[in-house]
DNA sequence: CTAGACCTTCACGCCGACGTCAGGGTCAAG
DNA sequence: CTTGACCCTGACGTCGGCGTGAAGGTCTAG
């Protein structure tokens, strides 16, 4: 399909799909009169690019891991490089952060607004410090705990 | 207190304190000779405002909610502007948004490296569509909900 | 009195993911 | 052939939350 089409296909701007181009996220295939060309796979990668885009990740970034993304359903192609691995490691907790921040802020929107958390929120918070919210308990579900950066 | 002090017991540059004035955050008294002077509730004020630029609202949008802020334990001064309100539960979804769009991520990175979601997570994504997670329920654990946008 | 730490007000720089022209090809239908 | 929808490549503009000087007052210890 050309670039019209995968733009109306993912909610994308054509001048967007330029721009991942440009910076290596994709890679469509060129036809005799200069137009792109794009692969069904390219709406699944570019829903991929705007989900990472979404949560903070620059175009740098995800160009290193996309290789890794198309995701048909396939094995996992091994641990990728080392380093990498490392990188997704600090982006993972980075995004955790973020979600807890957003948490916070949620909760002090909450505050202001009078609508307080779930049934018990009757509590006070100390003049400074931790917000002392119902068990603020960190957004990450995971079992497995990252090795010690 | 002066500005370098406020800046130090916050963790932000004195840059950006004044920058919070320029855009009406802070009001701090001013010395003869010109110099800010800051009281203690800046500080509380200043973590408020750090919370809710981290969480993506603008300066003009917390200038207009900051009044309701300080919040050292006294009563909801009332329901405040009702377009405020309107306004902020906007926020408060666009929030909630970001933080299953940053859920949706984290997912993602976590398919990548191979490290699936809790204990159950052998299933595969769909072609295309919705993600078909654990369980993706909404990060709003709020039980009253909002009306009707 | 003087050094040096701190403060003041401009005012330009930055960054990243695009938006938005401008000027010009491509191509299928009529 | 012409129209109109679509595409191309530059290249500059944007926006927000500051960073980073520059040029100059203020204040306190010695």
């Amino acid at each position: 399909m050309r670039i019209g089409e995968l733009a109306r296909r993912t909610g994308v701007t054509p001048r967007a799909l330029r721009y991942y181009e440009e910076q290596g996220l994709l890679t469509p295939e060129r036809r005799p009169s200069g137009y792109r060309e794009y692969g069904e796979r390219d709406v699944d990668a570019v829903h991929g690019i705007r989900t990472l885009l979404a949560a903070g990740l620059n175009s740098a970034t995800i160009a290193e891991i996309l290789p890794g993304l198309p995701l048909p359903g396939r094995r996992r192609p091994g641990p990728t490089c080392p380093e990498l691995l490392n990188g997704l490691a600090r982006e993972r907790a980075r995004i955790t952060r973020q979600m807890d921040e957003l948490a916070a802020a949620r909760a002090l929107l909450d505050e202001i607004t009078g609508a307080e958390a779930p049934s018990e929120a009757i509590r006070r918070r100390g003049a400074s410090g931790a917000p002392t919210s119902p068990s603020p308990q960190s957004s990450d579900r995971r079992l497995v705990r990252p090795p010690r950066a």
